[in-house]
DNA sequence: CGCGTTTTGGTCATCCCGACTCTAAGTGTT
DNA sequence: AACACTTAGAGTCGGGATGACCAAAACGCG
């Protein structure tokens, strides 16, 4: 073992994605739930949660911990996003962030006590952030945008069973486009990931849409050799 | 600052690939260079090029230098892979890995002096590689295999100008399966991404093919904002 | 019962892709 | 010079995925 001195410390932080009516439009757009720093560099700035990492935990742990400690939250889904390490990226010495993205229901999404220190943002209407923050979220953005078209994320938004129309507002927020309804069914029955349940959902003035579950036993590849970041 | 004396040493290690012909096959395919330990923990086995970061070196270029020193390599495409993190990953200590992933061209591979503790080997038949190394290379060659396909990284085992059979030669080693011609050329050339230049090349036994080049003024956006990595 | 709603099933044109055929244009051989 | 051989490059054909669109089904409500 050669140095554990370099003089550079080791933090995680963590996008968290939230599914929330949008101010002015109302419909399903992703939030993002924000820290004041209460310290220079930046004070007062708005930041990501992060804390530093313990030796007697993993990067995938720290994270979890330090979300559950600063904003109460425990993510459905959570995974690595990137490691950033510019030596300039913070002003008040060496910084190497390893950076998580995480998703929470919207029930689980309620416990992140607002409050003086921590707010809700709409994802796209992002104030300046500490640090290299907004890139971070920029970069956090286009992953999820990307991955939610091929993998099951948006399972993360919903419950055990869904209807159609469900699962679709989640592609549509996250997206940020209508979908048609008859063509998104067919892709997702195609795809062969989905149950039908017996269940189905009356009360709305309109025909009762059946509910649906996950396919438990087809496992994603869509980490690769990585697939188990959390069960 | 909080804490800098974490106990964490923090590594970056590079997974390189080039294109050499297979042993037996004979086709191209991707070949890997390790290097064996010198000490404890994991002394001679052989494990991925690494080393230590130091506070006045970004990340990527703390990989690029290690690469440079350790086996006199200059990749043509450097790209951030993954954290590794885990807390037992190595017995002498809690280190934690940025690894990143490697593509150098085949005339720049023979400079990677082979020796007693620099030696190639072909990425499909590896050896037990010290600490996690086998999981991050089986992560690397999948990244790598489902880039390859809707990326240009291809042209970092190419030189300024190729033939078509050039870059399906290069597809096919990753891919580890034969492409058609005709319809690869129809891909390539519907993507918009390559322009044909007005030289062929003769010699061969055959109808001569022409060159192509890669249309520089198409940016990728491979890795959404962070499609900065290298020039 | 009719109306408005969303669900759900279907058609149709288009594009993409793999398999395949065919011609073009060189080199080497006779 | 004619021919064989090889790869380059163009084109065809059918299946599958996709977007736009239409229509029937099944509720609540007045």
């Amino acid at each position: 073992m050669a140095d554990a001195q370099q003089g550079i410390s080791l933090a995680v932080s963590t996008v968290i994605f939230a599914l929330r009516p949008h101010a002015e439009t109302g419909l399903s757009a992703l939030w993002i739930p924000l820290v004041r720093r209460i310290a220079e560099p930046f004070e007062n700035r708005w930041a990501l949660p992060g804390g530093w990492v313990s030796p007697d935990e993993s990067l995938v742990d720290a994270a979890a911990r330090d979300l559950l400690e600063t904003t109460g939250l425990e993510p459905a889904y959570l995974e690595q996003l990137y490691a950033f390490g510019d030596v300039h990226r913070s002003p008040a010495g060496r910084v190497v962030s390893v950076v998580y993205w995480a998703l929470v229901r919207p029930d689980e999404a309620e416990r992140a006590t607002e409050g003086d220190n921590v707010r809700w943002f709409a994802a796209d209407d992002l104030p300046e952030l500490a640090f290299d923050h907004n890139l971070i979220v920029d970069y956090a953005l286009w992953r999820m945008r990307t991955k939610v078209e091929y993998s099951r994320i948006a399972r993360a938004f919903l419950g055990e069973t869904f209807t159609l129309a469900d699962l679709r507002e989640v592609h549509e927020a996250v997206l940020q486009r209508s979908l048609d309804p008859a063509n998104f069914r067919r892709q997702v029955e195609s795809s062969g990931t989905l149950v039908p349940t017996d269940a189905v959902v009356s009360g709305g003035r309109h025909r009762p849409p059946r509910l649906y579950r996950y396919d438990e036993t087809i496992e994603l590849v869509d980490n690769g050799p990585l697939s188990k970041d959390r069960p």
